[in-house]
RNA sequence: GGGCGAGUAGCUCAGUUGGUUAGAGCGCCUGCCUUACACGCAGGAUGUCGGGGGUUCGAGUCCCUCCUCGCCCACCA
C-alpha cells in the first residue's frame, strides 16, 4: 500500500499482473470456500455456489467456454464482495462419445481399432491420455482469471463420481424407474452406439420419395404401391399397412403381396394409429427392426421382425431375415445399397415413380453421421415420474429460468417427455451395474461388483454397454459435494446451489435432468436460478466453431488485450439472452470496447495515484459536511446512483423466501447494464468532471486539497469495487495502491466489501447546472469555431431564476476556477459590466451570458434562436394539451403529474426568455 | 405441422409494471497530440421504433393482422 504511483507505467502490463496477481489469489485461498462458513451448517454467511457446466475432459478453451465462464466468475465474484460463503466448483466431463472418438482417431492414425486393443488396454490407454492432457482447459479457464474453487476441482469418471452414478443407478433400478427393453433406438454406424433422442439431431434435407409396387401374390396384374425414403430397408418389410377407413384398399386388405427382390410374401393389414391417408398413397410398408413408427405397429400386430442392416450400416441376413438379403447386395453399405436396389426395382418394373422429398434426418452430434433407427436391447430410464416435480418446480417458482421465454421450451418439452435410453455401446464411461447369470435368467442390479450368482451361484458377467455421459453430469451438482454421503459437510453446506449459467443448447441435455436428479435424489431443486446466455457468433452470425474456422482463440485474445479487455468486452455485449457477435477476423476492433476501457481505468488510476500520493487520506466520515465542496457532494451523491443501479442490474441474489415472488422473479442478471453504471461513472462522471474539477485544489493543497484527494480517493476505490468482478487482474493492480485506510479493508480487493451507499449524498442539482453551462459554452465555443487560445467571457445569470438568486451567483463565483480549467479559456463571473452579446439558456431557466467581441454572428443566433423558440412552443403545446386532459391527471402516477406541472413552468418560463433573446438580437 | 422469439441509429444491442425531448458501444463527420489517457478530449450527424389497423387522455411498450428473419419441438413413411 506504500507503493508510489511514480512506478506505474504508461500501460498497463497485464502479461506480468496477470500471471503474478493469479498466484497471489491463489497462495491467499481466495477461492476455497469453507462449509464452516455456510449458514446452513452453522456459519453466519449465505451460501452462494455455482457448479461449472463441466467441460469436455478433452475440450480447448473456445470463446464459448470464455463467456460462459466470464459470467459465473462475475457472479460468484459480485457475491464474494458481498460476503457470501461463495463456491464456484469447478470440474470436467468425461464426455464418452467424444473422447472416445478422439482416441480411436489416434489408433486410426496407427492403423488400429479399438479391438485390437481390447477394453481393458483402450481404457487404460484413454485413462492416460485424460490424464496427461484433461488439466489443459482447466489451466486456461485460470489464465483468464476464474476465480473457482480448484481444491474441489470435479471429475465425472473419479471414483467418487462413480460411486455416485452408480449409487443413482441402483435407486432408480430399485424404485422401477429403470428398465431394459428391446426396441428401435438411434443408431451411429460410425461410433457403433446408440444415441438418445437428444443426441440424435434433426437435419433439413431433399430426399426423394420413391413409389413402389408391390405386386399382389398369385395375381401380378393387381398390386399396392407404397411410397418410402428409404427403399434398402423393404428387404426388412414384414407388412403393408393401410387406414381402415381407406376405401381404396379395401378390397385388398387380408391379401399377401410378393416383397420384390427378397421375394417373401407379406399380408396386407390395417392400422389406425401408423398409417396417415393422406401421406403418399395412403399405403405403408412395415419395417419393425429399421423404423420407430414401425416398430409400434409391428408390436401392435405381432409382427417378425427381421434385420437386414447391420451395426456398421451393412446390408446382412440379421436375425430373422432368413435369406431376404441376396448374395450381391450382402455386405454393402446401406447407401450403396439404396442405389442398387433402386436399379433393381427400376429394372423389375416395381419402381413406380420418384419425386424429390423435403423432410428431416437425424444425425450424430458428435459424427454427423445419419443415423440408422436399430432394434437393440437397451436401458431406459422412465422419464415421466422425474419429470412431474420438475415441472412443479417452474410453474411454482422455486426454479426460475432467464431469459423468462426458456421456461415454456422447458415446460413444452417436460410434457411431452420420453423414456431416456441410458445405454451405449462404448467403451469409455461408466460401466452399467449389472449383471447376467450365466446359469439362470437372474439379473443382478447391484452396488458391488457380485462374484456369483445370487440365486444359483453361477458365474456372472457385467453387461458389456456403459452408460450415457449425461448419466453422470445429470448428478453434477449434489455428486461433486459428496453424495451419496449425506453426512458429507460439503453437501450440508452448499446444496442446493445457486445459479446455474449455461448455453440454451444444453436444456435438455442437461439442465432439465439435473432439475429432475435434484428432486429424485436430494428431494430439492438444484439451484433456483438457470441462466441461459446467449451463443458466440462471427459477423455473419454463424456460430463460432473451430470446425468453421471462424473461431476465436481466448487465449489470442488475452496475448494481445489481456484477460480484463476479453472478459470486459464480453460481459459489455451481453444483453439478456442475447447472442455475442465477434469478427474473428478483426480481434482489434472486436475487443476495442475492453481495450479502451481498461486502458483508460489505468490512465485514470495513473493521474489518481499521482495527484493523491502515497500518504493515507483523511476518512470520508472526519471529513465535516461544511469543508465538503459542490463537486464533492456531487461526485458522491453519483457514486450512490452507480451502486444503486449495479444493484439493480445484478438483482437480487437469491429468492427472498425459498419460491421467488412477482416482483423479483424476472429481475437482475442484467451484466451488459450493470457494466455500463459502472463503466458510466467511473469514466463519464469521476474522470470526465470530478477529477477536473479537483486539479487545482489538488495543486493548492491546504486543508481543501485534503478534502479532494480524500473523496476522489474514496470514490475510485469504490469504483474499483464495483468494477472488480469485471476486470479483476486490474483493479486489484490499482486498489492496493489507493492510500485509504479502513478497518475491513483487507488486502485483496476480491475479498473487499461491495459497495454500499452513503445515505449523507444524493443528487446535486446545483452541480448539474454547472456541467450545463460549461456544455453550453462549450458548444457555442465549437459552433464558432472559437480556437482554443482564445478567451471566451461567460457569466453565469441565476437571477431569473427565482429564489436565492445573489447566492447562486457568489456559489458559482466560487467555482469558476473550475470551468475556467475544463476549457482552459473559459471563465465566469457575475453579472456585472457584461454586454450581452450571447446567452445560453439552460434547463433550470438560468441562462450565461457570453461575450465574445467580433465572433459572434448575430444573424446566425437570431436564427438559432428562432428555432429553438418553434420547437419549444410546440413541444409546449403538447404539454399543456396532455396536463388540459383530465384522462392524464386521473390516470398518471401523481408524480408524473407532478414532474409534468414542473416542466411546463420550467418550459414557460424558458419560452419567455427565448423570445426575450430573440427581441434583444434585434428579431421579434 | 405445432410452439416460441425477434424486427429500434450504418453495425451490435438497451429501453423492467404504457407516462419527461427514444439511449449505449462500435463506426462516421469536424476540431484538438490541452504535461493521466489519440486505446484519448471536445463538438456533431443519422431513427416514419418492420408495414397496416385497433385500444387509450397518451403506444417503441398492450391487442389484431400482414411481411421478413431466427430458434425449439414433432414417428408423416
Amino acid at each position: 500500500m506504500t507503493d508510489t504511483a511514480a512506478e506505474l507505467p504508461t500501460l498497463f502490463d497485464h502479461q506480468s499482473a496477470e500471471a503474478t496477481l493469479y498466484q497471489e489469489w491463489l497462495a491467499a485461498g481466495l477461492f476455497t470456500a469453507d462449509p464452516a462458513g455456510s449458514d446452513l451448517a452453522g456459519g453466519d454467511r449465505d451460501p452462494f455456489v455455482i457448479v461449472m457446466p463441466p467441460p469436455n475432459v478433452t475440450a480447448v478453451l473456445h470463446m464459448g467456454h470464455g463467456l460462459n465462464n466470464t459470467v459465473q466468475d462475475v457472479l460468484i465474484r459480485w457475491r464474494r464482495m458481498c460476503g457470501d460463503e461463495a463456491l464456484w466448483l469447478p470440474g470436467t466431463d468425461h464426455a464418452g462419445i467424444a473422447t472416445q472418438n478422439v482416441i480411436e482417431k489416434q489408433l486410426g492414425a496407427e492403423g488400429k481399432t479399438r479391438f485390437d486393443l481390447g477394453r481393458q488396454a483402450f481404457v487404460e490407454r484413454t485413462s492416460e491420455f485424460v490424464t496427461a492432457t484433461g488439466g489443459t482447459i482447466l489451466d486456461q479457464l485460470r489464465a483468464i482469471g476464474a476465480s473457482c474453487d480448484w481444491s474441489r476441482t470435479a471429475y465425472t469418471l473419479s471414483p467418487e463420481l462413480s460411486q455416485a452414478v452408480r449409487e443413482a443407478f441402483v435407486q432408480l433400478y430399485e424404485r422401477g424407474l429403470i428398465y431394459r427393453g428391446h426396441r428401435v433406438i438411434h443408431w451411429c454406424p460410425r461410433c457403433l452406439t446408440s444415441l438418445s433422442d437428444e443426441e440424435a439431431e434433426f437435419g433439413d434435407e431433399t430426399g426423394t420419395l420413391y413409389y413402389l409396387r408391390y405386386p399382389l401374390t398369385g395375381d401380378p396384374s393387381q398390386g399396392i404401391t407404397i411410397a418410402t425414403t428409404r427403399p434398402e430397408t423393404m428387404l426388412a418389410d414384414v407388412s403393408v399397412a393401410v387406414h381402415p377407413d381407406d376405401d381404396r384398399y379395401r378390397d385388398l386388405v387380408g391379401k399377401t403381396v410378393t416383397l420384390p427382390i427378397a421375394d417373401v410374401e407379406i399380408p396386407i393389414i390395417t392400422d389406425e394409429i401408423g398409417v396417415d391417408p393422406e401421406f403418399g398413397t395412403g399405403a405403408v410398408k412395415i419395417t419393425p427392426a429399421h423404423d420407430a413408427n414401425d416398430f409400434e405397429m409391428g408390436t401392435r400386430h405381432g409382427l417378425a421382425m427381421p434385420i437386414v442392416i447391420s451395426p456398421e450400416g451393412v446390408m446382412e441376413n440379421g436375425s430373422d431375415a432368413g435369406s431376404r438379403v441376396p448374395d450381391t447386395l450382402l455386405g454393402l453399405d446401406r447407401f450403396e445399397a439404396r442405389k442398387r436396389i433402386v436399379e433393381m426395382l427400376r429394372e423389375s418394373g416395381a419402381l413406380i415413380r420418384t419425386e424429390s422429398h423435403a423432410h428431416a434426418v437425424r444425425h450424430c452430434y458428435r459424427c454427423d453421421t445419419v443415423v440408422e433407427p436399430r432394434l437393440s436391447d437397451q436401458w431406459f430410464v422412465k422419464m415421466k415420474p422425474l419429470a412431474e416435480p420438475a415441472l412443479a418446480a417452474v410453474r411454482e417458482r422455486q426454479i426460475r429460468i432467464l431469459p423468462e421465454r426458456w421456461e415454456a421450451v422447458y415446460v413444452n418439452w417436460l410434457e411431452g417427455i420420453r423414456d431416456w435410453n441410458i445405454s451405449r455401446q462404448l467403451w469409455w464411461g461408466h460401466r452399467i451395474p449389472v449383471w447376467y447369470c450365466d446359469g439362470c435368467s437372474e439379473v443382478t442390479v447391484s452396488r458391488d461388483d457380485p462374484s456369483s450368482c445370487p440365486k444359483c451361484g453361477g458365474s456372472v458377467r457385467q453387461d458389456e454397454d456403459v452408460l450415457d455421459t449425461w448419466f453422470s453430469s445429470w448428478l453434477w451438482p449434489f455428486s461433486t459435494l459428496g453424495w451419496p454421503d449425506r453426512n458429507s459437510a460439503d453437501l450440508k453446506a452448499f446444496y442446493p446451489t445457486d445459479a446455474l449459467v449455461t448455453a440454451p443448447e444444453i436444456l435438455f441435455f442437461w439442465v432439465a435432468r439435473m432439475i429432475m436428479a435434484g428432486y429424485a435424489f436430494m428431494d430439492k431443486a438444484p439451484f433456483h436460478t438457470v441462466y441461459l446466455h446467449g451463443t458466440v457468433r462471427d459477423m455473419k452470425h454463424v456460430k463460432m466453431s473451430k470446425s468453421l474456422g471462424n473461431g476465436i482463440d481466448p487465449l489470442d485474445v488475452r496475448a494481445q488485450f489481456g484477460a480484463d479487455s476479453l472478459r470486459y468486452t464480453v460481459i459489455a455485449g451481453l444483453g439478456m439472452g442475447a447472442d455475442v457477435m465477434l469478427d474473428p477476423n478483426d480481434l482489434e476492433k472486436s475487443f476495442a470496447p475492453g481495450r479502451n476501457f481498461v486502458t483508460k481505468l489505468w490512465n485514470i488510476g495513473r493521474f489518481l495515484l499521482t495527484n493523491v500520493g502515497s500518504d493515507t487520506v483523511l476518512p470520508l466520515d472526519s471529513i465535516d459536511s461544511s469543508r465538503l465542496r459542490r463537486a464533492d457532494r456531487w461526485i458522491l451523491g453519483s457514486l450512490n446512483t452507480a451502486i444503486a443501479e449495479c444493484d439493480a442490474a445484478l438483482g437480487p441474489a437469491r429468492p427472498r423466501d425459498r419460491v421467488w415472488d412477482e416482483a423479483e422473479l424476472y429481475r437482475g442478471l442484467r451484466l451488459s447494464e450493470y457494466t455500463e453504471s459502472a463503466r458510466r461513472f467511473v469514466w463519464n462522471e469521476l474522470a470526465d468532471w470530478y477529477l477536473e474539477s479537483t486539479k487545482s485544489r489538488l495543486a493548492a493543497g491546504g486543508d481543501d486539497g485534503e478534502v479532494a484527494r480524500a473523496v476522489l480517493a474514496h470514490s475510485f476505490d469504490a469504483a474499483l469495487r464495483l468494477l472488480q468482478p469485471i476486470v479483476p487482474f486490474i483493479t486489484d493492480t490499482l486498489w492496493r495502491r489507493i492510500p485509504v485506510q479502513d478497518a475491513d479493508r483487507g488486502e485483496f480487493i476480491a475479498v473487499a466489501p461491495w459497495p454500499v451507499q452513503d445515505e449523507r449524498f444524493a443528487a446535486e442539482p446545483e452541480f448539474e447546472l454547472v456541467r450545463e453551462a460549461v456544455n453550453g459554452i462549450r458548444q457555442l465555443r465549437s459552433d464558432y469555431a472559437i480556437p482554443p487560445g482564445q478567451r471566451a467571457h461567460a457569466v453565469l445569470d441565476t437571477s431569473s431564476a427565482g429564489d436565492s438568486a445573489s447566492r447562486d451567483i457568489a456559489v458559482f463565483d466560487e467555482e469558476a476556477s473550475f470551468i475556467g480549467r475544463v476549457t482552459r479559456t473559459d471563465v465566469v463571473t457575475d453579472a456585472e459590466g457584461t454586454d450581452q452579446a450571447a446567452t445560453i439558456l439552460l434547463s433550470s431557466g438560468s441562462r450565461i451570458l457570453l461575450s465574445l467581441e467580433g465572433i459572434i454572428d448575430i444573424e446566425k443566433e437570431l436564427k438559432k434562436a428562432r428555432a429553438e423558440l418553434e420547437k419549444l412552443s410546440s413541444q409546449l403545446d403538447a404539454l399543456e394539451t396532455r396536463l388540459s386532459n383530465p384522462g392524464f391527471t386521473e390516470r398518471a402516477p401523481g408524480s408524473v403529474v407532478e414532474a409534468e406541472r414542473l416542466k411546463q413552468g420550467e418550459w414557460t418560463a424558458r419560452k419567455a426568455q427565448l423570445a426575450q433573446k430573440v427581441f434583444s438580437l434585434g428579431g421579434s
